[in-house]
DNA sequence: CTGAAAGCGCTTACAG
DNA sequence: CTGAAAGCGCTTACAG
């Protein structure tokens, strides 16, 4: 492939200098904003840079002063609307905050993944937010850290180690979605959709430990595992139905699995609430306006990526801080599903 | 605000130069795999690169070169899963091709909008793929051109001049979804949810056409905008329902406003397709796991965005050539809403 | 086949 | 308050 053609860049530093009449420096100065610069001064060279149509080449200006301004964020599904939430939550903070962001999708694919962080390593970032790759091997932890770049994980754990990370109390959300089940009076609950991970091992104990309080035993045929998509949670649903006519509820790994959950109850002619409870995990916006709207987990998904986004400015800024967590606490909230 | 911490350079070409025992040039023309090289010599400098942990600064390499492999993408808003599906497949496209991406969230909101993009027109960027926030003013396709920076406009057209631009036949693909309705006995069909702007207009056209084709009459009454979101649907169509209880059938502005109308349909104890029928536009991946799922109108939001990626490549490899568009054909899907 | 030199657009001590 | 000079990490003619 040949070189792409970049832009004009006719105008630089020195040919403001030139008409304004003063030197590089001066100008690089009045365009930090310096108070060492006389306002009238500034004020020509402000003046010379509209007329000329100079625009600052802030890659050159960090290269120089090795400094920099971008984030490299990576996001492993983003066809799951809470990722998509958590994207926009850490990009608003983050533009805000001054910085901007390269982002990468990895479709669960550990060598895409390997290769964008590799590809972001070349372009001087100051951090990554990185929501991992299933399988992604713990020693990710310490490459990266290796490289000298500022890392959050966000949603999925890697490991046991002290590392700056975003997500939320699984298990705990979990729970609560199975106790409010069994209050309903459901006995016979599955735990529905998922693929084994550090994160539905989590949720999994969540729903363990709610039946266990109530005194249910656990009984491994009743989870189901499948792709947390809402085709792998509708055809799983299906295939469960028929296999366990017995079961009237399930507390699903994510929202996405709840709603493939209500596709299928309906496809049956089940009216979810009614004839068969379903609770989803994240409260995604959609939650709020399926057919039926959604009882779940709130676990705030934008919020969660502001506090990532939080928690990696505050790496940047203060390199030599202790690791810190952020834990979203589950809250219940209750519509029609279940 | 302090100016961030940035990662330890500590090694440069030059320090490989010296370890290998040659120049710089040979460690820059090798890094590049120029065969001008001898085997023998290439190996070595590899080698020593190795060792010392050499990492390419590629914003350095590319401000001396004056060439850039990075493009600017940015979304009005990500909420919303057709633009997510968009922005994946573009994303895929761009980095298959050897770039990487700085992604902005607008959230339709113009200043934002403004704001990124001056952003990145400082990074040196090699071209933008831009969803226009609602209201963009038809100047800034001359503005973006002024700034020698190529352009891709996806989904929201921007005026009647010529420009790089991937969109759908909005037209023709509500006429598909109304005809449809029309053909299944429909008669007073409304036109659902959605923003005054050109592809409400457009999408409108085509609700228009369809009822003219069938000798229906235009009834200005049954074109209910709202917010294109769920929630806006969902409240718009509760309202419908009272006011024009004639109404039996919609074809809606997109599929997220059909995801809120069966919603609404859900809550009154509607059955849509059977009760009510909806048809959506998108066909984004949700609408095959809905309840029920969803007949739609396929515009295949994924190719859309690869389709973008390939029309700005091409004007980056080719600034001189002649606007082209890419227009997605509508293929109507028939699942269980209408 | 390889090296010495200039320079991309900027910043930053250092003088004055 | 402003200028001259060096240099960030790389590439690219130009010699030899």
């Amino acid at each position: 492939m040949s070189k792409p053609a970049s832009p004009a860049r006719a105008v630089t530093i020195h040919d403001v200098a030139a008409a304004a009449g003063v030197s590089k420096s001066t100008v690089s100065l009045v365009l930090q904003g310096s108070t060492l610069i006389r306002d009238e001064t500034a004020e020509r060279v402000r003046e010379a840079a509209r007329k000329l149509g100079y625009v600052y080449n802030r890659r050159a200006a960090e290269l120089r002063s090795n400094s920099s301004r971008t984030i490299g964020v990576v996001i492993n599904d983003l066809m799951n609307p809470f990722f998509a939430e958590v994207l926009v939550g850490l990009e608003r903070k983050l533009v805000d905050a001054g910085y901007i962001v390269f982002m990468a999708h990895t479709s669960e694919d550990l060598r895409r993944q390997e290769q964008v962080l590799a590809t972001m390593r070349e372009q001087n970032i100051a951090g990554i937010a990185l929501c991992p790759v299933l399988g992604t091997p713990q020693a990710l932890l310490k490459t990266v850290k290796s490289w000298g770049i500022p890392l959050v994980v966000m949603v999925r754990p890697l490991g046991t180690s002290a590392y700056d990370y975003a997500g939320s109390d699984n298990e705990g959300g979990v729970a609560l979605a199975t106790a409010h089940l069994i209050a309903r009076g459901h006995r016979h609950i599955a735990f529905l959709g998922g693929r084994r991970g550090p994160v539905f091992e989590q949720r999994l104990a969540g729903y363990k430990r709610a039946l266990a309080d109530a005194g249910i035993a656990f009984d491994e045929a009743r989870v189901f595992a499948a792709d947390p998509t809402r085709e792998g949670a509708h055809d799983c649903t299906l295939a469960m139905l028929d296999s366990h006519a017995e079961v009237t509820a399930a507390a699903c790994y994510n929202d996405l699995v709840a709603f493939g959950a209500l596709s299928a109850l309906g496809e049956r002619g089940l009216r979810p609430g009614k004839d068969f409870a379903v609770m989803g995990f994240d409260n995604v916006l959609a939650a709020a306006h399926s057919n039926p709207p959604l009882s779940t987990v709130d676990v705030r998904p934008g919020a969660l990526g502001e506090a990532a986004a939080a928690l990696l400015l505050h790496r940047i800024s203060a390199p030599g801080s202790a690791p810190s967590r952020y834990i979203a606490t589950p809250h219940l909230v209750l519509r029609q599903s279940a």
